[in-house]
DNA sequence: CAGTATCCGACAAGATACTG
DNA sequence: CAGTATCTTGTCGGATACTG
C-alpha cells in the first residue's frame, strides 16, 4: 500500500495512473514535450478537447508538478505552458510507449493483409 | 494521421491510449504480467472493479490481442487469463512507467518534508 | 486571449438478479 | 465459477454564455 498526498494506492500503477491517467493528460504532456505552447496553440493540437477540459487538465497537471504555467501580464493575455523537469523526465517513457503502440498497430495491419491473401481460394 | 482498424488517430499517443488507456486496462495487464490468473483471482487483485467492468475490459484486451483467454471445459468453469506475446512486450514499459511514478511520488514527499522543516521559524 | 460559470446530456460504471 | 442481462446512478465532458 502506497500513500501519496493523503491518498492510498494499492500498487504503483494506480499511483502513476492518478498522475497521468485519463483521456487527455498524456496527450497534453506529449504535445508539450515538443515545445512550450500557449493555451490556444495547445487547443489547436487537440482539436477535440473543449476549452473547459483543457483548462481543467492543465490545472491538474500543474498541481501534480508536471506542467508549469507562465503568465505574461499583458493585454491581451498570454499564457505559456511547458513541462517541468519532472514532466520532461516522463517524456522518454511516453515516447517508448508510443513507439510500442505504433509497432503493434503495424504488425496487426500486416497480419491482416496476410490473412486477406491466405483467405483467397485454396 | 494514422489509420488502425478503421479508426483514425491524430498521433501515435492516441492510438496507444486506445489500446491500453482507461481506468483499468493497464492495471489488468500489470497484474497479469506477474502470472496467469483466473477470473476470480484477477478480481481479488482489483478489489474495486465490478464483475461487469472486469469482463468488459478483458474482452477489449482480448480483442486488441494483448490478453488471451483459456477455458477449461469443466464444471465448475475455470477460465485463465494471460498475456499474449504482444502483451508481454508491453510489460517492461509499464514497469518503467510505474518506477517513474513511484520515484516521483517519493521525491515529492521528501520535498514536502523539507518544506515542513524549512517552514519552522527562521 | 485565456479563461469562468452554468447547465445539461451521454455514457461509464455500479447494483442486483439470474444462468450454463 | 464465470459469466449475462437489466436497471439505475454518477461522473465526465460538451455547449453556451460571459469576463478581466
Amino acid at each position: 500500500m502506497i500513500t501519496f498526498k493523503n491518498n492510498q494506492y494499492q500498487c504503483s500503477m494506480e499511483l502513476t495512473l492518478e498522475l497521468i491517467g485519463g483521456k487527455w493528460k498524456s496527450l497534453i504532456l506529449w504535445h508539450l514535450g515538443e515545445k512550450t505552447l500557449r493555451f490556444s496553440e495547445l487547443k489547436k493540437t487537440l482539436p477535440k478537447i473543449t476549452q473547459k477540459m483543457l483548462t481543467q487538465q492543465l490545472r491538474e497537471l500543474e498541481a501534480s508538478g508536471l506542467v508549469s504555467r507562465f503568465i505574461y501580464t499583458q493585454i491581451p493575455p498570454k499564457v505559456e505552458y511547458s513541462l517541468t523537469p519532472a514532466g520532461k523526465s516522463l517524456l522518454p517513457i511516453l515516447e517508448t510507449l508510443c513507439q510500442w503502440g505504433l509497432n503493434y498497430a503495424n504488425s496487426i495491419e500486416i497480419t491482416d493483409k496476410k490473412n486477406i491473401c491466405s483467405s483467397s481460394p485454396v
